[in-house]
DNA sequence: CCAAAAGTGTTAAAACTACACCCATGA
DNA sequence: TCATGGGTGTAGTTTTAACACTTTTGG
């Protein structure tokens, strides 16, 4: 059923720059594109919005047909509407970005049979579309904004030593931290809370595991407390 | 001519929300509606973007046809999807955030006849659409922004006094500052340059005029500089 | 018993806060 | 000469940065 306007309209989409940690690197996740143009290329995670949801909504369906990614932290990022971003016509995207613990998700290839991955932040391949742009401001986003929310923790899992919360500040920030005042500053804030378990199957003293409070976090920014690491 | 495609799409405006300083507040520039849906209400500047600009170039153009508002500070701020957002159909919008100084830019009634005034922050009419929210986005990232970012220096002239920079924290802040202390941290960043000229027409002593000096501003920050008030 | 990471305190330097007086100018 | 805001320094406190050893555990 065709729809008809008196003035010509952009297409909107939706892309998402996924963010996990391995070890090692900031990854990201890509899916391979099965259709013209850029085919076989590596883009980000997208979409078409439809007329009859949100933005948001419409990022996490797009996560979720393509990726099988659920319940994750998303967030806006920026809408990217130059002229020339799509051959076919002028498409406006707004991006988005979320972070998730590799632990707690899979992935799997899509409902649209596409070919879905995590990439090394180092390792990047060749993106279609303005993707490479999008994917660099995800990236200073997500730099600038680690150090003043409490958002480090959506890159963990639930219940995390703090060396793990240690190396989420270190590969993020791409600069090393000193163990003890990094812990000082961190157990000072009094958001995180000691469970009374331990780490399993580590080949030396296992740590304990933290938790997040969110409720206390909430009840201290209301009295102006400020998150800063 | 018409245009069709095979699904709906949504329509997409900008909106703007303009920053300047007065001797007491915060302001923020309306526009009276002269059409409906809000007819005669406030609401932000703003209108379509076209299939042939960019987002950027769409607000400025709305931003100069409705205000007469030219060459000012403008930023990308949240694209706003909600479904409800119009009631004539779905209308996407991507807010901007724009900061002035008074005193450089005269505001006049515009092409489209429309009334177009500064209010205080302390004292807004009812908004149209959801024009409120976004107005209130608008502020916190201001608010966030400024202690981070040197975008203070944007709604004053070109050449201020260090009190007047002091009053721009004071008011976006929302709390005083010891004058000292804020003198002391802005010299010692020397990224504003004194200018051998002089406050006019004060009748008390005159204080000496400075000026950003963005070139050293943008050095500095190569090297790692962290702006911070 | 060894390897590996967990866990812990102190000190010096820097940054921040609070605070009060004299100075220059125009009316 | 007086009212007004411009301009300046210091001391106490807090925060940050640098730094090394002992403890626990599994292999």
């Amino acid at each position: 059923m065709p729809h008809t306007y008196e003035f010509a309209r952009a297409a909107l989409t939706v892309d998402i720059v996924v963010f996990a940690l391995d070890e090692e690197d900031l990854q990201v996740m890509l899916i391979q594109r099965d259709l013209e143009p850029f085919e076989g290329q590596w883009a980000l995670p997208g979409g078409f919005v439809r007329v009859d949801e949100t933005l948001d909504e419409s990022a996490r369906r797009e996560l979720q047909e393509e990726t099988g990614l659920q319940d994750i932290y998303l967030e806006q990022l920026y809408t990217f509407g130059g002229l020339k971003r799509d051959p076919r016509e002028r498409v406006v995207t707004v991006a988005y970005y979320a972070l998730v613990n590799l632990e707690g998700h899979n992935v799997h290839a899509s409902t649209d049979a596409r070919n879905a991955a995590w990439f090394s932040m180092n390792d990047l391949p060749d993106l279609a579309f303005d993707h490479s742009m999008i994917l660099q401001t995800a990236h200073e986003r997500l730099r600038g904004k680690l150090r003043y929310q409490p958002i480090g923790f959506e890159l963990l899992p639930e219940k995390f030593t703090l060396r793990q919360l240690q190396h989420v500040y270190e590969v993020v920030l791409d600069r090393e931290l000193d163990k003890r005042n990094f812990r000082k500053k961190v157990l000072g804030m009094e958001i995180v809370k000691e469970t009374n378990e331990i780490e399993k199957d580590v080949a030396h003293r296992a740590a304990k595991l933290y938790r997040f409070d969110k409720k206390k976090y909430d009840r201290l920014t209301k009295q102006g407390f400020n998150f800063e690491i």
